[in-house]
DNA sequence: AGCCCGTGTGGA
DNA sequence: TCCACACGG
């Protein structure tokens, strides 16, 4: 297998868990611009978890609640209990574990947050392949899959039609035509990564749907090849959305994508990276060599 | 008045 | 081995 495509590594993301949590509890709260917040005394509490209906409104978390009310006026707020004085989240971390004993029942999981698990689906991956018949993967089995980088736009002019097609239309067009791209899963075939990656999508794709179905809660979830590249998927189609992000999309993306954007990265490393090295994307750190970066942030970070 | 908490890293 | 600090949520 080729270097850097040995695994195959998926990262699923609660949207605004707590909010979702809330929801679920008064349904009053649903579909509607809708926030979590902790300590009322203060400007109104503080927020740590915002529906995306609200966010549209431009409320975010670390908002204060009286200011995110002059964004977005009928604002609804659920409070975090409260037991002695200190903010109180067991409920959430109960809900967490009923996601992640849902989880469980398709890849062994590792719990990264409270609202977010890693997993390995390689050996998974490799069992479904093994039984699946020569056919070509049924695209409908991945209605809420992104392919990063796919549909490839060929410089074409005279067919400028691209420009009118919505969201939707354009997932299900690169998911097509990365479908069309792979070989079929047949014998020799096992070992593309590409035909891996799209696997794991398929069993993502199964994971959501039973989550949901067991809890009622959405999430969204990115399919790649190591944990970094997952978790930078995942956040590229949310909410309720899946990303694959094959190792030949990494290249474009990473050309105008912030340092800050990679996990790890988003304070004071990366800012120290960006200094010492006088870089500003991802893009520009493949000048470096891993030596070179060793030396500049230690063994593990380099 | 940004808290509180889990996790990971690296230096002492 | 322990501790301080950084990061994300």
């Amino acid at each position: 297998m080729e270097y850097g495509k040995e695994r195959v590594v998926a990262l699923v993301d609660m949207d605004c868990f707590y909010v979702q949590v809330e929801q679920r509890l008064n349904p009053a709260l649903r579909n509607t611009s809708c926030v979590v917040a902790q300590y009322k005394t203060w400007k109104g509490g503080g927020i740590i978890a915002v529906s995306y209906e609200a966010r549209a409104h431009g409320v975010t978390r670390n908002m204060w609640v009286a200011d995110a009310k002059k964004l977005c006026p009928d604002l609804q707020v659920a409070r975090v209990r409260e037991s002695h004085g200190k903010a109180d989240l067991t409920h959430y971390r109960d809900a967490s574990v009923e996601v992640i004993e849902v989880m469980s029942r398709f890849a062994v999981i590792e719990r990264a947050s409270i609202d977010e698990a890693y997993m390995d689906l390689t050996s998974a991956v490799q069992q479904r392949l093994k039984n699946m018949s020569e056919e070509q993967i049924n695209p409908g089995l991945l209605k809420t899959t992104y392919i990063q980088g796919y549909p490839q736009t060929e410089l074409d002019p005279s067919s400028s039609e691209n420009s009118v097609l919505d969201k939707e239309e354009l997932r299900s067009k690169g998911l097509q035509q990365w479908l069309e791209s792979l070989p079929t899963p047949s014998s020799a075939e096992q070992n593309c990564a590409e035909l891996q990656l799209t696997m794991g999508a398929l069993i993502v794709e199964e994971m959501r749907a039973a989550v949901e179905k067991q809890t009622g809660f959405r999430c969204s979830a990115g399919i790649s090849h190591n944990k970094v590249l997952a978790k930078l998927a995942c956040g590229l189609n949310k909410p309720n959305r899946q990303t694959v992000l094959p190792l030949e999309s990494v290249t474009e993306l990473f050309s105008s994508l912030p340092i800050g954007k990679i996990r790890n990265l988003g304070g004071k490393m990366g800012a120290s990276i960006m200094e010492t090295l006088k870089v500003e994307n991802m893009g520009d750190l493949t000048r470096f060599s891993q030596p070179e970066l060793v030396q500049h942030f230690g063994e593990k970070t380099g």
